[in-house]
DNA sequence: CATGAATGAGGGTTCATTCAT
DNA sequence: GATGAATGAACCCTCATTCAT
């Protein structure tokens, strides 16, 4: 059983999604979720802060894998680059509807408490890639101590122009848009090139 | 002398990268371009054609540079693709502003005739990459021949996620909003960063 | 102990009385009453019963001393007005906070029972009055009579401008808002002025 | 020929007078003006300004005739009272609408400017009250020094207690609604009985 | 007897655009 | 060609009240 508030909340995440924050009004959240127009206020406050629950919930969702996957002793440091890079491809696809708000959101967004969600998540990712990079180059697992900015840049900027493009490049490749199973090898696709393209970046090559 | 035409683009141009399209108001684009708010309908037509007119005048700047760059016989493929890569990392950092509008707009934005300038583009860019990388792959200047699309994702992530991060980045490296001699190293190790890891996608190697 | 029907009625005059009725939410009264907003309605059938209530319950408070006074056969006529003036000036001065509801709801409030209210009750005062005037003019301890209408709204025209100008006379004086001592001598005064001026208008003299 | 902008300004006044400001809804006052509801924001800001707009507009026309009376060096401190007395009643019966909202919201409204406006209005009656009883006093025209603060609050108790209550005492004295002649006397005898109180106060005889 | 989730109407305001001048 | 007053639709939100529990 879904709850109101949670079909509110997808429905506004779908509508973000495909229309941006601004050009979604409360009056499409409320038909899209089936209720009455005052529930968005009721539940939430304000179109805002509905914003930012979405963000809180979506978020709060992710970091907790993370900290999952550094604090397993049994994986050395490429391994859990791998297998953050995994959940966060996966991630991504599952979550593309909230990533394409976050995309949008993270440009022209002024709410103090997303960016401060944002910034706080970043950061937080920066200093896992800092630690793991340097863990790896002490320990001569990894050649090279790369730039964490452009190292995070990338990876993150492949993840999401791939996303994104992905319509695209199947119009380029003359593929139908409803063929799955090209996305599902794109993705896979996808992740083995991330991953090369951190081995190079790292210096890393596997025995 | 700029026309009262110009000051409504620009005026609009820096107002859409900073708050989105959405919610800028006519009312501010035409304070800030000091006409009267009917300037905009009576010359444009309307906010979203002047939008569209954003796009073309920004778009077909952008197109010129690279027939050039692929027409001329003195440059081998790793040159040219140098070169682009050169002339995009800087006209990116330029146009900082209008770069700002075409990612926020290229994820929500239903607009038929900027999908088409933005789809066009794209497009193009895949096709020259394409023929540029399979040239110097039958050359055997480069060892290996990467899924365009991959590269193309790569490359333009690299360079988006780059530019939109770098005030984050600052932050983690404690290093002041106001630095620009910080900016500028920043952007010239992008600019070497996006090209090693270009060189490693093609299994391109300097003699 | 007080009643939650007390609660809310007590949280409503207070609040009515700062900020208007209808200015005041059923929200903001159930959050001053510590009550579920629900129970306005529950107990009161609608907010603006809830302002009848009101003013039933001060109304009534008020018109039981006025049939006392005039019963007891040991005052004469000016000991009468003399005491009606005493006990309404210390009334309205407790009473505040419902006399301010009061002088905003009889200048634009609709409702018919409010509206019968206050015209019966100030009907009742012209009565009194009246008679009280008439007899002390007919066994010559007033030396004149006057227009009842002009002597009623001076007796309240000065009571209530009084009260609410209480403040800025305290600015004008240069009185601090919190020194209660000129307060109490301000009231007193009032009284002693109030009941001079009705001298003047009954032509009445003490030995 | 009448503007928008006044035809707004004087539509929401009489509303203003008869229901209140906060039960006066802008699609209400737009019908009444026969324009847009969008003029109202249009015009002056918000209907809170327009409320601000109509007191400043009301209060100056009033500020100016007193300064023109106590400047008329023909006249003596109590024909100058007389005088002011004379256009006060006037203006009040004249502008009824307008003081019907000037009292509702000086007991209820919290908006800076318009308190402002009301404290200044009778800080500035109040100095000349004060200064022409000094000077009355000191020349012997009269022969008592009454407590400024409770002439003013009997001048103005009078006057506007007076005018709210006209239609209760025409119903004690069973006359119809709709006799003005009645009313001219009553405003006639009010102005002779404000008159004669301000004399007692003031210990003024006639010669 | 009491609750609080849910309602629908209406609130004030802002929007992009039009049109008479 | 250019203006700015004026428009009507739509915006988000709050309101008093209801009703299932």
């Amino acid at each position: 059983m879904i709850s109101k508030e949670e079909n509110i909340l997808f429905a506004a995440e779908k509508l973000f999604s495909e229309k941006g924050f601004e050009k979604t009004s409360t009056r499409e959240i409320s038909r899209a979720a089936n209720v009455n127009i005052s529930m968005i206020s009721y539940y939430f406050g304000s179109k805002e802060k509905l914003l930012e629950k979405l963000f809180e919930m979506r978020m709060v969702e992710s970091q907790s894998y993370i900290q999952e996957i550094i604090a397993n002793e049994k994986l050395n440091v490429w391994e859990k680059i791998s297998l953050i890079v995994d959940r966060y491809t996966k991630r991504v696809r599952q979550m593309k509807v909230f990533y394409n708000i976050l995309q949008t959101e993270q440009l022209t967004n002024k709410n103090e408490r997303i960016i401060t969600f944002l910034k706080n998540s970043k950061l937080g990712y920066l200093k896992v890639y800092d630690e793991l990079c340097r863990e790896g180059f002490e320990k001569k697992i990894f050649k090279k101590l790369p730039n964490i900015a452009l190292l995070h840049a990338t990876l993150n900027g492949m993840m999401f122009y791939a996303m994104n493009g992905l319509p695209m490049y199947k119009e380029y490749f003359n593929v139908s848009k409803d063929n799955s199973d090209f996305d599902d090898h794109y993705f896979e696709e996808l992740n083995l090139h991330i991953k090369q393209v951190l081995k190079n970046l790292l210096g890393y090559e596997e025995n």
